[in-house]
DNA sequence: ATTTGCCAAAGTGTATACACTTTTTCCACA
DNA sequence: TGTGGAAAAAGTGTATACACTTTGGCAAAT
């Protein structure tokens, strides 16, 4: 079973957060895959909690896409379809562009330090990690986004941006093609030297080509009817 | 007692989802005040439904941020700061002017038809309506940019934008000023004649106009201590 | 061998029970 | 008259119970 083995990174928060951090981390690092079920008594059990908690995580979840709940039958883990891909993707890119321009317009040098440290420590992952874990890297590429939307001092965009990201986390593990976007921590960097130079047309230029590289490294092909069943239902449309 | 009168409007929808849809239309006109206390059994007797399901309710609505929940301590209407409210804006305003650029190069009749209707509708509400309704006005006003975004064909971003202009509605009737933003359908009517003529700079430059207008008739002024407890919190602060 | 129907197992949806926390009440006392 | 504080009331947090739905399999019939 998929659902076995979870590690849960407790700090002092609520239960159910606990929850909906750890499966949130469970499915953006594709330890749980899209269309797994996730059964409530199950994972009860494995937090050594009632259904109650896990009910409210679930819930908690469904809302950030990250899994979708159908009436009667349970959670299942989101397999977002590629128009839904494209559409977070969209959403994404307006807000971003728009923070990049916004960051060039009120820019300090103590916000460059901490992205000058943030893509270090992207870089240091990136050379040890070797290839063990190819989510925790995701996870600290998407983080660099947040960051710089949290260094605006604008928390509501830092928390949509943050869902956003979860998102595509799972989309981009999701359509991933062979060989993914591993060039992306040298293109914070040049980001970050773009926005340290106050350089506006620059930085959402670099920023605009991060994002299309991204998503471009992404495979929307035509869904060769990986199994017999969406063969069957292809073979019908 | 507050927490009285609900007219439920159900639909097919779940149960949870009702009581959400129940309570977001009540605290975004207004019917419920920011601050005010939501006790579970209460609404629990007054939808006729257990604790269970309003405490699932109550989540969601926490997580758009429309009710703020304190720990043992229940749920509250939410009552959002100045900064947040500022920064909502900016969010909103981040997406609005890339939706309405967007939505010029891809724009069709069809879509515009959809845009005209719905102004006349407001200017219709508006009229019939005198004084009586100021949250449905309020709702209707909100619809149009939603609208934009449907009509773009982009969910995530009509659902996203959606909850923000929720928050926008309980910010703007939490921080009304005296004379409210009344000429907003006019600027709608504006802003869809230079969709129609695909001038993309008119149309992002009435709409950048549009927001700051909403914006500005708030009242962000320095909170002049309205009751006797804030006011000795200010003292000594 | 394949299909249909039915029963058992598993799972979800909602209500209720109960422990624990916060708020309110009210009385003793200054 | 006003204040401190304990006991009661109200309310939240979590677990459990139970009804209803879906799922999977077995057996009978074709």
């Amino acid at each position: 079973m998929a659902t076995e083995q979870f590690i849960s990174i407790s700090t002092s928060t609520s239960s159910t957060d606990q929850i909906v951090a750890a499966l949130t981390q469970a499915i953006v690092s594709h330890r749980l895959r899209p269309g797994t079920k996730l059964a409530e008594q199950k994972i009860a059990s494995q937090f050594g909690v009632s259904r109650t908690l896990v009910r409210q995580a679930l819930f908690q979840l469904s809302q950030h896409r990250l899994i979708s709940m159908e009436p009667a039958r349970g959670a299942y883990v989101a397999s977002p379809s590629v128009a839904e891909a494209k559409q977070v993707f969209a959403v994404r890119r307006m807000l971003e562009l728009e923070t990049t321009r916004a960051f060039v317009r009120q820019v300090t040098g103590r916000q460059i330090k901490v992205l000058q440290v943030h893509v270090k420590a992207e870089q240091v992952a990136l050379a040890l990690d070797g290839n063990s874990g190819r989510s925790q890297r995701n996870e600290l590429l998407g983080d660099f986004h947040v960051r710089m939307a949290e260094l605006m001092g604008n928390q509501v965009l830092a928390e949509l941006l943050g869902e956003l990201i979860s998102r595509c986390s799972l989309i981009t593990l999701m359509y991933q093609s062979t060989r993914a976007a591993e060039h992306s921590s040298d293109e914070h960097a040049q980001i970050v030297k773009a926005l340290a130079a106050k350089d506006e047309g620059l930085a959402v230029h670099l920023m605009e080509e991060h994002l299309h590289h991204v998503e471009a490294n992404l495979d929307f092909e035509p869904a060769p009817a990986t199994d017999a069943v969406d063969a069957i239902a292809n073979a019908f449309a």
